[in-house]
This record gives structure tokens, C-alpha cells and sequence, in this order.
DNA sequence: AAGAAGGTCAACCGCATAATT
DNA sequence: GAATTATGCGGTTGACCTTCT
């Protein structure tokens, strides 16, 4: 196959933008949009590879983005999802408004990977390092790995799905941005109701893969018979991200939050907010109650996939993504 | 105060895949 | 259907910044 030869020609600048580069690439998309990358650099008079110019755009001059900390709910989403999906930071983007695959990306890789190591965590499979120890008794355990792997195949059919809804979406939505500037409307009906329509999907396959592991073949062709649970479990992710973006304000709302947890004595408070994070939200027996019997877990698992399904459902109709 | 070490993040690279010819 | 082109994604790098000694 074919590779774009555009970021080998030579002359082409490499490394960090200039002020003035900037200028030409955001003046040159407000007014005619991006359109092909490829063709973009020579019309808007840049001395860059198309490709440069799309990630210039797409993680630093889009107006859409949000900039500073993540806060406590975005780190739970960061985490939960990345539990689900793995290093799909582009999906994962999809669910956290404002925020590029970038960005998680790199925040995954300096802070909450970092983070939960500290805590004894395993960072890929998201469950604590001793369990690699334990020979495999534990029979619920192995069960719930089962789960877990039928449910990766399931999100993997899904994402498919989800990524071409979002391709076309966000086509639209930044299409619709250049004819109306100003109302910025980050959810239009059609991928409102494309959102509708993956997470329907993907609650029969959640569904499923706690309930008998049916094949995926019939559980996608029983579309019908299953409506998302409204869990309330986990914090609300509406919160104060879709607030300020509702009033079009982009605050540094990390910040604000972390502050918020006491004074001196933050980066303790910190801790034990992402803590409790875990330990409220995770169906990892071994980080919430100790106590708890098997069934008890599986209901708990039963949560955990709830709340991400929470998740999928309240966030990606806000997201700029869409 | 200065150098070392570690952390952060913007940007690049190469691969996969969708779209087009 | 094959070949080519364009775009998007995830991994990685390296420059810059901060903290430590």
C-alpha cells in the first residue's frame, strides 16, 4: 500500500510552531476550513507537511479545546474506560469533552499510570499486581476474567461501529461550525442519534457478557430487547464539564476541584480522592470491600460496567468530538 | 547557585485502514 | 479487484521545565 510521501519532501519546517504559523493555519481554517490536509499548507502559505497541520489543529488551535488539569471525573473516566478499551485513546477522547487523545494520552502515560503502580495496580489490566501471584483459585476471579475478555471483543465490534459514526459526525459538526460560527453546536440530531445507536449496542453486548456469553451474532440482531440501565452509581460526569460548556466558558476546573479537597495538605486529599474513586467504583473485589462474596462481585461487576455505560451514554452527544 | 535527575507535553514517525482512481 | 492516496491513530522522542541535591 501506498504511503504519503508529504512529510518526507524536503524543506518542509519540522518542530514546534511559531505564533506566525499558527496565525496563518487558524486564519486559513476559519475561513475556508481545513479541506484537504495535504493541499492545506501550500494555499495557506506554510512550510509544513499537511499532516503537521492537521495535529496543530487538532490538539492545540481547535476552539474547542480545554486546556489545564483533569479533574477527579475525568481521571475516573480516563481510568474506567482505558480499563475497558485499553491504549484507545482516540475512543476514549470521544467521552471526555474537550479533551484530545493527546492529551489523555499523555496524562495516562505521566500521571495515572504512574499512579496506579504506586498503588499496587496493575496499569494494563487494571487489577492489583498480587493477583498475578495467586495461582488462579479464586474461581469468581477467573470468571470475571472471562467476562472481561468477552467484553474486550465485544467493545472491539463496537468501537468499529462507533468510529464510523463518529468519522461522519464529526465531518458534519465541523462543517456545520464553518456555516454557523457562532451557535457551536456540538450535538446535532443525527449523532445524537448515532450515539443512540452504538450504546444500544453496547449495552446488549455488556448485557451479554455478564449474563450467559451468548454468541456476539445474537445479541447484535436482538437490538431490541435491551435498554441501558440509568445507574446512578457513579459520580456524575454531566457535572461540571458540560455546565461550562453549556455557558461556552472553558474554566480550568481541575484546578478549582483539587483546591477544593484542602489546602496544605492537597496532594493527601488528592490521594484519597482517587482513591475512594476506585474503591467506590471499581468491581475489583480487592479494592472495594474485602468482605464482599461472589455474588456480591458479580453484581458489583454488574456496576462497574453500568457506570461506564453511564458514561458512554451521558458524554459523547456533549462531546466536540461529535 | 549550579548541575543532575526526573517530569511534562508538543510534535514526529510509522503503521493501519478508509477512500479514491 | 488492485493500486494509489489521504487520513487517523498510537507509540515514541526530545526539548523544555521543575525539583532535588
Amino acid at each position: 500500500m501506498g504511503r504519503s510521501p508529504c512529510c518526507d519532501k524536503v524543506g518542509l519546517k519540522k518542530g514546534p510552531w511559531t505564533p506566525e504559523e499558527d496565525q496563518k493555519l487558524l486564519a486559513y481554517i476559519e475561513e475556508h476550513g481545513h479541506g484537504s490536509w495535504r493541499a492545506l499548507p501550500a494555499k495557506a502559505g506554510l512550510q509544513r507537511c499537511g499532516k503537521s497541520c492537521r495535529l496543530r489543529w487538532t490538539n492545540y488551535l481547535r476552539p474547542d479545546i480545554k486546556r489545564g488539569k483533569f479533574s477527579l471525573q475525568e481521571e475516573q473516566t480516563i481510568i474506567q474506560l482505558h480499563a475497558l478499551l485499553g491504549n484507545r485513546w482516540s475512543a476514549i477522547a470521544t467521552h471526555l469533552p474537550k479533551r484530545t487523545d493527546n492529551e489523555i494520552k499523555n496524562y495516562w502515560n505521566t500521571h495515572l499510570k504512574k499512579r496506579l503502580a504506586k498503588m499496587g495496580i496493575d496499569p494494563i489490566t487494571h487489577k492489583p499486581k498480587s493477583d498475578a501471584l495467586l495461582s488462579g483459585t479464586d474461581s469468581h476471579q477467573s470468571k470475571n476474567a472471562a467476562n472481561l475478555s468477552h467484553m474486550a471483543q465485544w467493545e472491539s465490534a463496537r468501537l468499529e461501529a462507533e468510529a464510523r459514526l463518529v468519522r461522519e459526525s464529526k465531518l458534519r459538526s465541523f462543517q456545520h461550525r464553518l456555516t454557523h460560527p457562532a451557535t457551536t453546536a456540538f450535538a446535532s440530531s443525527s449523532s445524537a442519534s448515532a450515539a443512540q445507536l452504538v450504546n444500544k449496542t453496547a449495552w446488549n453486548s455488556v448485557n451479554n457478557g455478564f449474563g450467559d456469553l451468548e454468541s456476539p451474532k445474537s445479541t447484535l440482531t436482538s437490538s431490541e430487547n435491551g435498554i441501558g440501565p440509568s445507574s446512578m452509581l457513579m459520580t456524575e460526569f454531566a457535572g461540571t464539564a458540560s455546565a461550562s460548556s453549556e455557558t461556552g466558558i472553558i474554566k480550568q476546573e481541575g484546578e478549582q476541584e483539587w483546591k477544593g479537597l484542602g489546602g496544605s495538605s492537597t496532594n493527601l486529599a488528592m490521594e484519597d480522592g482517587f482513591i475512594n474513586l476506585l474503591l467506590n467504583d471499581s468491581s475489583d473485589p480487592s479494592l472495594s470491600d474485602s468482605g464482599k462474596e461472589s455474588d456480591g462481585n458479580s453484581a458489583d461487576n454488574k456496576n462497574y460496567w453500568n457506570s461506564i455505560l453511564d458514561l458512554v451514554n451521558s458524554s459523547p452527544s456533549d462531546s466536540p468530538m461529535f
